[in-house]
DNA sequence: ATTAAATGATTCAATATTAAACTATCATTG
DNA sequence: CAATGATAGTTTAATATTGAATCATTTAAT
């Protein structure tokens, strides 16, 4: 979004704000580029696996609700995994519109190994900021964060 | 990510900063995308035509760079925005190497029309933090956001 | 109970996205 | 000048992404 934008203060703040939470988030996510791509897999795929391996067997809606996709997206991405041995889909017998997907050994031992690589890479990156202003946003992004359509 | 990860204070907080700038931009983003559909448009297409309407007429390479995205994503884009008549390429005659990428009038109309109703759902979203909070994360996200690859 | 509404998942079509290979053009420099 | 390297853009293959339509299953309502 242009800096050149010529509106109300307020405007030029609210949306200076948003370009700079814009570019905070691209840069995370490219310094774990290399990381991922060198694991073979795409980011939707790990955060997939990160969900489950931390928070355990999830069905693909509350998957979709993680990983703040659509579930059409989750279907596919979740099928690639399968292909790759990574998670498999176990159906819900007691309410069969669900399928809960679980994470195979090897997947894992895949996002076991992973996961730590990525978290120094996270770690390093907000490295930029002090522990104090890492405390100083928190709430606030919060704040902003919650509320989700 | 998940929140049930244990690691270090240091890991914790900066995972969680993490998610919440994702959460962020995520909130703002949806609220934005019936607005762009409604309009036609997609993120990207949006992006670019709201860099060349505020910053003028630029090359392809600058436009990756405004709008994060790769070279070949933007040769795509401006493709589909010449197809449907908002934009068009002039190849620059001292360097060949380069095309420059133009608002048609019809989509400096287009743009001229959208991006105040795209304002507006920014600044509606950003209402949840105040002038203050805004000003506090202001300098924080621009350190993080610096230092791009 | 039969229908109607709701919900999870899948499919489809259109667009996006990236990395890598490739083309074209320009700059360097030997 | 010719070879080398750098740079902008395009193409390609693989995956992602969305919204809308559809299917399957369950729940609610009359």
């Amino acid at each position: 979004m242009g800096t050149k934008y010529k509106g109300s203060p307020k405007e030029v703040n609210a949306l200076n704000i948003f370009i700079k939470l814009s570019r905070c988030v691209e840069s995370v996510m490219s310094g774990l580029s290399p990381t991922l791509s060198r694991a073979g897999l795409t980011v939707s795929q790990f955060g997939i696996m990160e969900s489950i391996y931390h928070l355990g067997p999830m069905c693909q809606k509350e998957l979709a609700c993680k990983i703040l996709k659509s579930g059409g997206n989750i279907t596919l991405v979740v099928d690639n995994l399968a292909k790759q041995g990574y998670v498999k889909r176990i159906r819900n017998e007691q309410d069969r519109r669900y399928s809960t997907v679980h994470l195979t050994a090897t997947g894992r031992r895949k996002i076991s190994a992973l996961f730590p690589k990525i978290v120094k890479k996270i770690v390093e990156r907000m490295g930029a900021l002090t522990q104090e202003e890492q405390k100083a946003i928190g709430p606030i992004l919060k704040k902003l964060g919650e509320g989700h359509k």
